[in-house]
DNA sequence: TCTGGGGTCCTAGGACCC
DNA sequence: TCTGGGGTCCTAGGACCC
């Protein structure tokens, strides 16, 4: 019985630009970035240049001129950031994942069997290194609030133990952005009133804190900064929702550009949605303007769906309102689909009578079953010979600009 | 030199019920 | 005629995470 938790917090080091240098030894040691429009993933040579995730391609390359980028490997990705967890996984079964290459580990019951956390945790980074090749960091901590900074602070290739004992002297002098759900609006909003550091947010007020970013931001943060966290391993967490959206450049908001896309992209949620036999009740389209600002709309059905006709038919109305909502906007610049309020068993619900207030364009129970048994069809089809063997109509994408299915896969949750 | 994709959680107002 | 209070659900938006 031990009287403090011990949590370890593993995360693989710049993940996609490592298995690139890992594969192609000429990359090794250059600064690199997967991608191309975008970067998905810098190395830490690209990274000393200011090159980030999520940044545009151009924009990289201003920063460093011999930038090289590569285009990804995903099924290798799948394959060794599982190989790395699974490593993390022998020491106990305690894990929540967190993404591809991350996870948190509460080997508390296991020091029994495998000695100190922090032998544990250095016990994973040789094997990593050994038998998937590949570079991670490990923070060690008695919660995971403080094992995921200490991970950050390791970083690159590191490992650091935060000792029970001087917990506050180790956050306090953290700048605040380390900290779990502090982003650039937090981070400018603490910097207006001149809090820069962990230490300094801890030593404000709660209600000043609670007035400046909203009670819950303000109440989590003040109880974060004082090390108080109430967060526990969640071994089985499934997804809420599911989406899936396309970003289109700028083009204009007529029906054969809304059309095709919103068919496409309910075609992506409905089948992952079918093939873990889940559907949902709430559906949110979303538009976003040339400017980049976007709006949302949403529907609560009084039972879930998870055919994909129906999601479409559903999501174009969203839209249409959307957009007589916003007159004045003729350029799209991405639209996106979520399906939320997820139940199981999807059968079931869907042979469950429902009515929705439009019975001309919205068909009810019989249609809708008859349109899922052929989804159910389409789908098998696909499982045998592949997503691109059947299709609902054209979809006309401009494929230069979308990312690869294999990417997206990546960043799906179990539903 | 306007930026990809899949998620989570929180807020605030209004509807509706008891 | 006007007065309460509490709870839940829905919708739209925002911040944040990887």
């Amino acid at each position: 019985m031990a009287a403090v938790a011990s949590i370890l917090h593993a995360d693989l080091d710049a993940f996609y630009a490592s298995v690139e240098q890992l594969h192609n030894p000429a990359l090794r040691g250059k600064p690199i970035a997967v991608g191309g429009g975008v970067v998905l993933a810098a190395s830490y040579e690209a990274k000393a240049f200011g090159v980030r995730g999520g940044m545009p391609g151009r924009r990289a390359r201003q920063l460093c001129p011999e930038l090289v980028f590569v285009s990804g490997h995903y099924k290798e990705y799948q394959r060794l950031g599982d190989a790395a967890i699974d490593v993390v996984r022998d020491f106990t079964p305690r894990i929540e994942r967190i993404s591809i290459d991350e996870a948190f580990a509460d080997v508390t019951g296991s020091i029994h069997l495998f000695g100190a956390p922090a032998d544990m945790a250095a016990s994973i980074r040789r094997r990593v290194r050994a038998e998937v090749g590949l570079p991670i960091s490990v923070g060690v901590a008695r919660t995971n609030h403080l094992a995921k900074i200490a991970s950050q602070v390791a970083k690159p290739d590191g490992l650091l133990v935060v000792d029970p004992d001087t917990e506050l002297e180790f956050l306090h002098d953290l700048p605040v952005e380390l900290m779990w759900g502090i982003g650039p609006v937090t981070k400018g909003r603490l910097a207006e009133v001149g809090v820069l550091t962990i230490g300094q947010l801890a030593d404000m007020p709660g209600r000043s804190l609670e007035r400046l970013l909203g009670t819950a931001v303000g109440g989590k943060l003040g109880a974060l900064a004082w090390n108080r966290d109430p967060r526990a391993i969640e071994t089985d967490r499934r997804a809420g929702s599911v989406s899936a959206q396309s970003a289109l450049g700028k083009r204009p908001a007529t029906d054969d550009v809304i059309g095709p896309t919103l068919r496409h992209l309910a075609d992506r949620v409905a089948t992952r949605l079918r093939a873990k036999s889940r559907a949902g009740r709430t559906i949110t389209a979303r538009v976003r303007f040339a400017d980049l600002s976007s709006i949302t709309r949403s529907v609560t059905l009084p039972a879930a769906i998870s055919a994909t006709t129906i999601l479409a038919e559903i999501a174009e109305d969203l839209v249409a309102g959307a957009l007589a909502d916003h007159p004045h906007e003729q350029v799209l610049s991405l639209l996106a689909i979520a399906v939320s309020h997820l139940e199981d068993d999807a059968v079931l619900q869907l042979e469950l009578p429902f009515e929705l207030e439009d019975e001309e364009r919205r068909p009810g129970t019989k249609k809708g079953a008859a349109r899922w048994v052929l989804d159910r069809a389409v789908d098998s089809v696909r499982e045998r010979f592949g997503r691109d063997a059947v299709g609902y109509g054209s979809v006309a994408l401009d494929k230069s600009r979308s990312v690869p299915d294999d990417f997206r896969e990546l960043a799906e949750k179990d539903l």
